[in-house]
DNA sequence: CCACACCCACAT
DNA sequence: TGTGGGTGTGGG
């Protein structure tokens, strides 16, 4: 008898065994509909060997019900899915269930039914027939089209397809993907350029694991180059796939991609309609989509053959997804190409340290781009001092920015200024009483969005109408906003330029490509003078009249303190540079801080990102932090507080004694209570040579906690809330 | 996870 | 005796 073992799309049962019926073909990686108890799920067949299971006698085994016609799951993506599983803690199913796709793109293409005259005259003619058949000719559509053209009604059509004279046909509404063409726009490339592209270009010939750094300044042309890749990849009649970390990024991509290939390539992200999901699965799973740019989630499609991955902006922290799975797209990129044995291609002007330190020990090959593009400079930066000049109460712009601003709308050129704080205020208070608006889910406060009238939380997503008087004294008129959002400072500029037209770009503005490709056009045609952002405009566009960048808040990303704190603001605010002169005219940056001695600050105005980094890097070493130790976080939460400590507490007295290890906690997590549920977190450090998701499987496994307790492991966590 | 059996508390 | 909610368990 045959048997197929099957990981089922259910994250809480593990391998099961199913017969294999008469007629039905099965492999490693085939996707089939399995029975479950009265249910039915969807599965993929796995080598037996690889999962381990509860041995079940052959007469406890069900049939399984369907195998669907589709190309199996590749062997490197079952590698992938296994690894991927292993190395984060996760079910296998929940990895797998980011290979599949939702239910509907299983089933065959979408398809209706047309009917055209196949030149056969039926045996009874009637002069409705003849002149249907006479007026339809050799054109095909539904009966009802074929009626209007034929000058008849549908019962006449019917007749004819029941006589045999009209035949119907199948045609899927999943149109192709255009192809696109590597001969398209054939790019003018500077001489650093030219040769990174031929690298590259050369290692996708070669069809090996080569994992590259590809490390040029904001404006050095880093697309064009990779680019070249994805060309050569396309001759070579196998596909590309590009991660992006956000979606708000890739409508400037898209135009890039246009004008280099003649056609927009296959979009995958969360903003995808079913219909579009399954059409774009669908042309991945078959080969046809030659190159796909996506969010990390693109990751896990099954691409049959994959010849090229490039990670684009490789440093954003966004690559690491944060629920569900909490694995980190960039280094399962790597991981996936070293299976599929293709070269991947991390881009960024800021790389991370993880990713510095790989290219540093030549673990990764760097390629490097070190002038901008087309002769433009990088713009100068310089700090404002907030405490020896600072803005008048009330505001937020010190007065040499202000200025700065007057100067660049006086000569026509535009200007962005970036908080990373949507909102028009972090903290509403009252005057009267002091009562704080704090979400009810959350250890958070509620944060005023003046544009819709209401207070929200950005963590939950909990929103309430923004209130008149206070809810606890009652006193009217009591209420005041604290701190800036990037609405305050619209208002700011509104008060300070009334004439200055002003966009605000936050996610709650740009939250469809579509919404992103309106502000790009709106300022392509000098419509916007002054852009408020947050980090949504930190990167990927290219704006050559974008002139000025004011960074309101340098220090807002140092406090909390955690271990990528100075790297990440470092990082941030020389990507929200890269958007300043990117044309002819050189650009301006003004960094408004509290510090301007502080290292972080020093290393940007003074240019020296080597000396930042050799500084942070040995700082880490020296902690054995990532990329020199290992660090994992476990978070324990419940909606009752006392089971979350209580199990908290279990969990923390547990721990394993191990060498080079260290278990810390368990404490509040900081955000000790999240969309509400209380929340707990102990800390594991370990030495790289620590096999530390063996040790917490084991750990964790001897455990049990009440239901309605959730214990997660975060596996190199970057949030550390 | 989901469906179902089981048990107990409380209403009828 | 009936019903509903909480709890525990099996699912191949």
């Amino acid at each position: 008898m045959s048997r197929a073992r099957v990981i089922l799309l259910n994250s809480a049962i593990g391998p099961l065994d199913y017969r294999v019926p008469h007629g039905l073909q099965v492999e490693p990686g085939t996707i089939v509909v399995a029975p479950l108890g009265p249910r039915q799920l969807i599965g993929a067949v796995w080598e037996p060997e690889r999962l381990q299971t509860e041995e079940v006698g052959d007469n406890r085994l069900r049939p399984l019900i369907h195998a669907y016609d589709l190309p199996p799951l590749s062997a490197p993506l079952r590698r992938l899915i296994e690894w991927t599983a292993d190395y984060y803690l996760a079910p296998l199913a929940s990895v797998l269930r980011m290979a599949l796709p939702s239910s509907g793109a299983l089933e065959g293409a979408r398809s209706i039914t047309e009917y055209r005259a196949i030149g056969r005259v039926p045996e009874r003619l009637t002069p409705q027939r003849a002149q249907a058949l006479e007026r339809i000719g050799d054109r095909q559509g539904l009966v009802s089209e074929l009626a209007i053209i034929g000058g008849v009604s549908d019962g006449v059509i019917r007749g004819l397809v029941k006589a045999g004279a009209i035949e119907a046909v199948e045609v899927t509404i999943d149109d192709p993907f255009p192809e696109p063409d590597p001969a398209h726009g054939p790019p003018s490339l500077e001489p650093a350029q030219a040769e990174a592209a031929q690298e590259l270009r050369d290692a996708v010939d070669a069809g090996e694991f080569a994992p590259y750094l590809l490390d040029g300044v904001t404006g050095s042309g880093k697309t064009e180059v990779y680019f070249e890749a994805i060309a050569e990849t396309i001759r070579r009649e196998e596909q590309a796939l590009v991660l992006l970390p956000e979606i708000a990024l890739t409508e400037p991509f898209l135009k890039r991609f246009a004008a280099r290939f003649g056609c927009d390539p296959v979009p995958w992200h969360s903003g995808l309609r079913q219909s579009q999901r399954r059409r774009a699965w669908r042309a991945i799973a078959s080969g046809e989509a030659r190159v796909v740019v996506g969010a990390r989630s693109a990751l896990f499609l099954p691409y049959p053959k994959l010849g090229l991955i490039v990670v684009d902006e490789a440093h954003e922290a966004s690559f690491k997804q944060e629920d569900g799975v909490q694995y980190h797209a960039r280094d399962v990129a790597v991981m996936r190409a070293k299976l599929e044995e293709v070269p991947v291609v991390l881009a960024s002007a800021t790389p991370a340290i993880e990713t510095r330190h790989m290219a540093e020990i030549g673990t990764y090959r760097t390629l490097k781009l070190p002038d901008r593009y087309g002769g433009a400079r990088l713009p100068d930066m310089a700090a404002l001092d907030m405490l020896k000049d600072p803005p008048p109460r009330g505001r937020w712009l010190a007065p040499a920015l202000v200025e700065a601003l007057e100067d660049n709308l006086a000569a026509g050129e535009q200007s962005l200024l970036f908080l990373n704080r949507r909102g028009y205020a972090p903290l509403t208070l009252c005057r009267r009483c002091g009562f704080r608006f704090q979400c009810p889910n959350c250890t958070a406060w509620m944060v005023e969005h003046r544009f819709t009238h209401r207070l929200a939380c950005h963590h939950c997503g909990h929103v309430m109408p923004a209130p008149a008087a206070c809810p606890e004294c009652r006193e009217e008129d009591s209420l005041v906003a604290c701190g800036p959002g990037v609405e305050r400072i619209a208002d700011e500029v509104h008060a300070l330029f009334p004439e200055a037209r002003t966009s605000v770009v936050t996610s709650d503005t740009i939250w469809s490509p579509a919404k992103a490709a309106e502000f790009v056009a709106r300022m392509e045609a000098g419509e916007i003078d002054i852009v408020i952002g947050t980090q949504l405009v930190t990167k990927g566009y290219h704006f050559p009249n974008l002139t000025l960048v004011g960074v309101v808040d340098a220090d807002l990303g140092l406090a909390g303190g955690d271990l990528r704190a100075a790297e990440r603001s470092f990082q941030q605010i020389r990507q929200v540079s890269g958007r300043a002169g990117r044309g002819e005219r050189p650009g301006r940056v003004l960094v408004q801080t509290h510090d301007p001695s502080a290292r972080v600050i020093q290393a940007l105005v003074g240019g020296d990102a080597e000396g930042f980094y050799a500084a942070e890097t040995d700082a880490r070493r020296e902690a054995a932090m990532p990329p020199f130790g290992r660090l994992a976080a476990i978070i324990v939460s419940s909606e009752d507080q006392s089971e979350a400590n209580e199990t908290a507490r279990l969990i923390g007295r547990a721990a394993p004694r191990h060498d080079n290890m260290a278990v810390f906690g368990p404490a509040p997590a900081p955000l000790a209570m999240l969309r509400g549920r209380h929340r707990q977190r102990l800390l594991v450090h370990a030495n790289r040579a620590v096999p530390i998701q063996e040790i917490i499987r084991d750990w964790l496994g001897r455990l049990q906690w009440p239901r309605g307790v959730r214990v997660t492991v975060d596996v190199d966590p970057y949030s550390f809330l």
